[in-house]
Order: C-alpha cells, then structure tokens, then sequence
DNA sequence: CTGAAAGCGCTTACAG
DNA sequence: CTGAAAGCGCTTACAG
C-alpha cells in the first residue's frame, strides 16, 4: 500500500533530488539555478556540487510555467538565401556565453510560427526579413519581446531594429555602375508588400539615378522570389530591346540567378550587362560569378540583434535601433576592362 | 480579503477559461484537445464552439509536463550546404496537416543540442547528416523517439534511418565519368570520422573504380568543410604533376568551390578537368556551374523522415530503414564535347 | 539567509 | 460518458 510516484520522465533528475541532496529546500536549489540573490555562499557551493553530482539540467518548460525558458526563437523567411546564414552566425556567437538557447524556425509568414513558439513558451523572437504587416509587428511586439532584423520600424518604442542603412547601399551600387560608365541601370526588387527594406532599397536607387542624371533610365521590375518568377522576369529584361547596361538585384541569390540566365542567353558580364547584388555572401567570391555586392555585415546584425533582445527580456523598455553602414564590393561582374 | 489570482500570462486563455465558458470540466476539455476518446459529440461540439470563442490556445509547455508537445526538433549541422534547405521542404509538407510543429537547431555537434531540446520537451527528432558517434546515437535513441537522415545505423532497432544507397551513388558517378572518357578520377571528401554516408561514398567510388579498371588511379582527399580548406585542398589537387582529370565531389557546395578554384586557375571545366556533385541542388542547374550531380531526392527524404518520426512518437517499436535510390543528373560539367 | 506552500496550465489515473 | 483530484517540475511571494 505504498504511495507509489511513477516517475513519468523515466531517469530525469529533478529539483527534488538536488534538494535532498544537497540537504537544503527545493526553493534554495531554483534561487541557485536563477542567480538570485539570497544564498550564501556555502548554501550555494552545496547545491552547485549535488548539481554537477547529478548532472541535473532544468526542465525548460516547467521552468516556463511561471518564469522564463531561456529559449528565443529565431525566425527565417526562407532556408535558401544564404545570408541568413551570416546573420544566424552573428545570433549564435553572442549567445554562445549566455544560458539562453536560439531555437529556429522557418515561414514565409512569420504570424502562426510566432504562435506556435509563443505556445512553446519562448522568451523573445528574432525576425529576420519578416513579411508581415508594420501593425501586426506592433501588435506582436506588445505580446512579447521582439527583435527585428531587416525591417524599419522607427516609431515604435515597443521593438528594437537591427538593420544596415539599405538606402545608402543602393545608392552606392548605382554610384559604382555610373562610374564605371554604366547608364541603363535597373532595379530587380522583390513583389512583397510589407518589406520596408526593399522600399529602401528601391529609393535609394531612384534617388541615386536621378542625382547621377539617369531618372529617364529607373526601371524597376518586382518579382516573387521562386526560381521560376525569378528567371523569367530577367529574361524578360534582358530581352527587351532597350536592355540595360547593368541589373542590381536585391539580394544575391537573385543576382546569381541573373548570371545564370545572362550567360544562358549568351551575354557576355560585364561587357554586355553588369550584374550587382546585395549582402556579398560566400557565393559573391566564387570565380564563376564575381559578382560585386553590398557587404552589409549578416554577422554582425545578428550579434547585434541577439543582445537587443536578451536586454529586451530582461527588462530594457525603451527601443533601440542599430544601424551598420553598408559598404559595396567590387568585383568583375560590374567592372568594365 | 479577496483571494487575488493574479494571471501571469496577462491575456492567455487558458483550459479552465474553456471550460468554464462550456460549462464543463477541465479533465472533459483536456480529452477534446487531444481527441482522447470517451466524450459524446455534444460535449465535444460545445467545447469545440468555447475554443473557438475565446480562440484558445494550449500551452505546449503545460502539456509537456504531463504528455507531449507536438514539437520535433530538426536538427541540421551547418545553415550553408543548400541540400538541406530540400529535406526541410520535405519535412515541412510532411507536418503540415499534422499537429506537430517543427523547431530547428544548427550545431556542428548534435551533442549538446539535442540535450537542450530535451530540455524543452521536444517529442522527437529527425537529425540531418549527424556528426555523433553510432554508439551515442543509439544510446540517444534509448531516451527519445529519433530519426537519422543521412546516417546508416543498420543494426540499431531502436531507431529509424533514411537514406539513399550512397554507395550506388558514387558507383554512377564513376560510371558515368568512366563513360565519358575520364580516367583519373580523384575524389574530394570529408574528414568527419563518425560520417557513415561519406564513408559508403568512398566505397562506392573505389568498387566502381576497380571495376572500371581504374584501380590505380584511386584518389581520396579528405578536407574539413571551411571555405579555407576546401579551397586550399582543391587548388593542391589541381596543381599536381599528375591532376585527375575528374573530379568528384562529396556534396554540391564543394563541387562549387572546385569549379571556382578551376576556374581561378584558367581551367577548362570539362576540357581540362570534370566536376562532378552530390544532391543536385538548385545550384546545379545555374549556367555559370552546369554542374552534374547525383539526384537523391532531398524532399523526399524529409518527407519520409518526418513520417517516421511521427509513427514513432505514437507508439511503433520496429525500426525502419528507408532508402532512396539515388540517380545521376548529366550536365555540361562532366561532359565531354 | 532559508524554507513551506501555493500555483503555472495542462494530463492522468481513478471514481462515479 | 463525465468530473474532482493529484501531479508534472519548476518559480514566486511570503513567513520565519
């Protein structure tokens, strides 16, 4: 007639068995667990040794049940652009020293997933490029801490925002190709309405050609982002009979997919078409592309971005937005000999 | 004197909100949710209408601690190689009609990852191409329901494998080569120890070799994955009295930087040297690389990881070993005019 | 500085 | 078929 406690997670160390190891009470061995303040320092070398005895981890989600996980989500819009990967460098590397955990997740539309990790009790969100609606971010935002990453947002005092100055660095783009003595510039952007970032971009550019004289040259062709859309829009361009000189994509992939589709219809670049992109990922280097690009530093946003949101979670109330200045590098495919 | 409860979660609807509003008990919501049976469609009806109202959510952490979370972990070992952005594709329509949700992890090391998301209650995990040793995933797969992608575990009933037959991959690859004219073919690795589908790889490349009569012209590079090395243990390859005429590549990515350095080098690609990948990804097809590669179907084999995960998580105790058969994708970088 | 008790939002036996 | 109670593993006031 014993009481009998299955322990259901069969093996799991709890708080229990730390405390009744350590002979102190459970709520001791969670100030331990929390730095809190309270302890004396024998109480707590006590408990740091059943700890370690034990190999005790905490349980994230019952930890979650009245206080923090210890666990931010970083969302991405796709897994194919490959400056995610820079930006996702940057967030681990700040985390590294920290007991928080970056968990992902990837969804064209950021809302349900955001739900879904709200549901999983994460503490804070990252949002890299996200396409939802400004009011919707507001909205969100007030649930929960929030970073955004790619994204102007600057009358909000409810989030932070990390991103690089994207109307400077389409300037700089158009400046590099007019000097190296390209006039019929066009744009390839992005057919996403929410995207500030691209809407920068896009200025930047028509404000650019027409301070280098070319207004009569804007021409902005917006596509999806499939592969598909993508490659018949710049065949599009490149085969109209005004084509341009040179093609500034928004992103390097598509920058890619234009080299693709320009050596395809037997173009030679820089010759007959320079091509520039936008964020100088790996691929940017590679000998079959050179392609020249706007280095807006994915690390270091995301560095930067994971330490907004870890000072969001623990308390920091007025909002913080970081910009890094943009740089462009030059390579063969936008340099005529 | 009132008793204050004072919600935490300011707003969160929780199942006693459900219950209460339904005129039910907790316990009746509870089986509702988890489509437990022993509820008349009455009940069920009117809990299903409360839900609805009050747009009800679970926590999944709450759930965790007595049941599960609907929430698997996908692991993956870098954010860069493309291949994998297939397989989560596959995994993502594979879980869209479900319940359960994916959270994705990055980490060289599966290791510590995996403890983390235990952590966090995760029901599951699918791990993409793991770097663990066999001994560590069984031992892993004793604690919690696991899939292995890109891993040959033959023995382990304990759990599941999806794969293609690498062995039969390389084995085309060579064939192919052979085919069209090339005979010192090399082969450019990677020096994980614990890779069980490199090794089958590398089987494969040295049977088909000897069988081609090619036996002394067998070649094995074995590189870390950093751009650096890459790079540095191609250009040696290539800059050898005796440079292969071929070269076979483990995955795409390095494929690509070989077509780079080959490039850099004023190499012919396929005159003076054949490039050849693994995955087929979406890089293959870009006119800059025309890169042939062996097709695995990284899709599918999300899709069929995802499906396991889940059959595991629900009960099954079998273990299941599903195999693709991989086939060769011929495009210009291997063919000889 | 330390600990007993209540509670976070669910699920799980167990009665009825 | 339905519900009251206990419990999952933590944290949070609150006493002492």
């Amino acid at each position: 007639m014993a009481e009998i406690k299955a322990p259901k997670r069969p093996g799991r160390v709890t708080i229990r068995d730390v405390a009744s190891d350590a002979g102190v009470s459970v709520a001791a061995v969670s100030k331990v667990l929390r730095d809190a303040y309270g302890v004396s320092d024998s109480l707590r070398e006590k408990v740091r040794v059943s700890m370690d005895k034990l190999s005790y981890r905490p349980l994230a989600s019952a930890r979650g049940l009245r206080g923090r996980t210890y666990t931010l989500g970083i969302l991405f819009p796709d897994m194919r652009n490959p400056f995610f990967a820079d930006i996702f460098d940057g967030v681990t590397s700040a985390l590294a020293r920290t007991q928080y955990q970056a968990m992902q997740g990837v969804s064209v539309h950021a809302n349900e997933l955001v739900d879904a990790m709200i549901d999983r009790q994460m503490d804070g969100f990252i949002l890299i490029g996200p396409n939802e609606e400004s009011l919707r971010l507001v909205a969100l935002a007030k649930r929960v801490p929030l970073v955004l990453v790619g994204h102007y947002e600057p009358g909000a005092g409810l989030l932070d925002t990390v991103n690089n100055d994207d109307q400077l660095g389409a300037k700089l783009v158009v400046r590099h190709l007019a000097t190296n003595g390209y006039r019929r510039i066009a744009m390839v952007s992005l057919n996403q309405e929410p995207s500030t970032i691209i809407r920068q971009r896009e200025l930047g550019y028509r404000i650019e050609m027409m301070e280098q004289g070319l207004g009569t040259a804007i021409q902005i062709t917006r596509s999806s982002q499939t592969l598909r859309d993508v490659q018949s829009a710049i065949r599009k361009i490149l085969e109209s009979p005004d084509r341009p000189d040179a093609l500034f994509c928004w992103t390097d992939l598509i920058a890619i997919e234009a080299i693709s589709v320009a050596t395809d219809m037997g173009l030679s670049i820089p010759g007959d078409i320079a091509i520039v992109g936008y964020d100088n990922t790996m691929y940017c280097d590679f000998a079959q592309n050179r392609l020249t690009s706007v280095d807006q530093s994915g690390e270091l946003l995301g560095l930067q971005a994971a330490r907004l949101l870890i000072e969001r979670i623990e308390g920091r109330t007025e909002a913080e937005h970081f910009v890094v200045t943009p740089r462009i590098v030059a390579r063969a495919s936008s340099r005529r000999s």
